[in-house]
RNA sequence: GUGGGAGUAGCUCAGCUGGUGGCAGCACCUGGUUGUGGCCCAGGAGGUCGUGGGUUCAAGUCCCAUCUCUCACCCCA
């Protein structure tokens, strides 16, 4: 029986894990410059969260989540929703005004996989509670661009309003009196959503549909004056913090808590799925959900469509180097056993030590200590070990010196790990404080 | 859920109209150097050709089924 990972799931090897380890820090880094907290929230949650939330009749909901359906939870499938129930259990509100919070993890989706498209996927999730000045707005979709920025990315901004409950129902049905009148037109898609999400007709990517939506009415036209004042600052927010953007009044996005702005990151080289990142607003979801009156804003990255996006910028994907400080290499019985307690001495020191016990060649040890991108190799044999010495390569130079072994194990550790310390230059010395043998 | 493409060594792939699985590349191991890495040279190891049936004297190759992966639709980060 071969047994492998379910479709749609991925494991992330070592090497690929060094550029998740990049994405997650630059993260960290810009969410931390706006203020932002990290929150970690569970996997599971009640199935109800996410029927209120992202809306019962969407296809999240109706037919991609992983539920255990005897048991009344279901694995997220976004993180919104989490958080939210997790702000709103713990009373956050009372204890500031504004809260800004972000999370990373893993969601879970049962759709067909494709490029940057899995069922285990991983998003970067920001989001402010509590605020509804457009201002919020344009900080957090400048946030995004400034972190895509710092990955080295290129994303178009596209951004909307799709209105609040005041003008979006009456928008809605003027969409769908023009829509009826070029029924026999639309793709079949289209002729469905009619009924069931008309406003999905807009971004449909059949040419003839592309067509006829140019000449529908749009929903820019259509806003209340609060909305429509709100888009406005929204806008010209972007503009004074010079974040480039299009307005796009035929984006649309899937969840129904949505109301006022929405934006997406687009990118391109992703395949059919060109958004690296989207959000919006949803004024009226935590109320919904049983909390405070209070507005909410928030987007996510899906973090495989980032690697997808920086594999394609940075083809080579050149072994990590540099993994040990020294490797020490040792030729007989004696001198492993002495070795192996240096080695673990050495590591107590705070450096990075490279050992193998094999008892294979000289040259075989060497190899590997190259392979591991050892800056040193000590070699010790057991007639050197009589000698009390070794010989201690420096791997750049290759130049070779004797080293001392008269010492204790103790202060042999201390002075390689000197030695080692001064070939580096000051701004790359480890921090070594706290670490002593 | 619907449609296309692909499964041969750890990875990337040759393999023509059926006739013994490749001196293939990368990676790995050993040797060239009785104890010195990267480059080079030589050698070695590694496979139920996704799986199961069928046609045939003979199937990696043709046919059917099935599984898996992949791209796209739907939908979405």
């Amino acid at each position: 029986m071969k047994i492998q990972a379910i479709n749609g799931f991925k494991d992330i090897l070592p090497d690929e894990v060094t550029r998740w380890q990049h994405i997650e820090q630059v993260t960290r880094d810009i969410f931390h410059r706006f203020n932002f907290k990290e929150i970690r929230l569970p996997i599971l949650e009640e199935t109800q969260l996410f029927a209120r939330s992202i809306g019962q009749s969407t296809d999240i909901v109706e037919k991609e989540m992983y539920s255990f359906t005897d048991k009344g939870i279901t694995m997220r499938p976004e993180a919104t929703a989490s958080l939210l129930r997790a702000f709103i259990e713990h009373g956050m509100h009372v204890q500031q005004p504004v809260h800004k919070l972000y999370t990373i993890g893993p969601m879970f989706r049962h759709e067909r996989p494709q490029k940057g498209r899995l069922r285990q996927f991983h998003q970067l999730d920001a989001e402010i509670i509590g605020a509804v000045e457009p201002e919020v707005d344009a900080e957090l979709m400048a946030m995004g661009q400034l972190l895509l920025a710092e990955l080295g990315l290129e994303a178009s901004l596209e951004v909307n309003s799709l209105g609040c409950p005041q003008c979006r129902p009456a928008f809605r049905q003027k969409l769908v009196d023009y829509l009826e009148k070029y029924t026999d037109q639309l793709c079949g898609d289209c002729r469905r959503r009619i009924s069931t999400n008309p406003l999905r007709v807009l971004d449909c990517k059949n040419p003839n549909c592309r067509e006829l939506v140019n000449d529908a009415p749009s929903i820019l036209d259509a806003l209340c004056t609060d909305c429509d004042e709100h888009f406005a600052r929204v806008r010209s927010s972007l503009d004074l913090l010079g974040v480039t953007y299009t307005p796009n009044p035929l984006m649309v996005r899937g969840l129904d808590y949505y109301t006022r702005t929405t934006f997406e990151f687009i990118a391109r080289n992703l395949g059919a799925q060109s958004a690296v990142g989207a959000g919006g607003r949803y004024d009226g979801l935590i109320e919904e959900l049983g909390g405070p009156k209070l507005s909410g804003i928030g987007f996510a990255m899906g973090i495989e469509r980032l690697v997808l996006l920086l594999q394609e910028k940075d083809k080579s994907e050149s072994a990590p180097r540099n993994q040990v400080d020294i490797f020490i290499a040792a030729l007989g019985d004696q001198a492993t056993l002495k070795c192996f307690q240096l080695a673990h001495l050495l590591r107590k020191t705070g450096i990075r030590a490279g050992m193998d016990y094999s008892g294979r060649s000289l040259k075989a040890q060497m190899k590997l200590a190259g392979r591991l991108g050892a800056r040193f190799t000590l070699i010790v044999g057991d007639q050197e070990l009589q000698e009390k010495k070794a010989g201690l390569r420096n791997m750049q130079d290759q130049s070779q010196e004797d080293f001392s072994l008269h010492q204790t194990p103790e202060e042999t550790a201390r002075n390689l790990k000197t030695i080692i310390t001064e070939s580096l230059p000051v701004n790359e010395r480890p921090d070594f404080t706290r670490r002593q043998i």
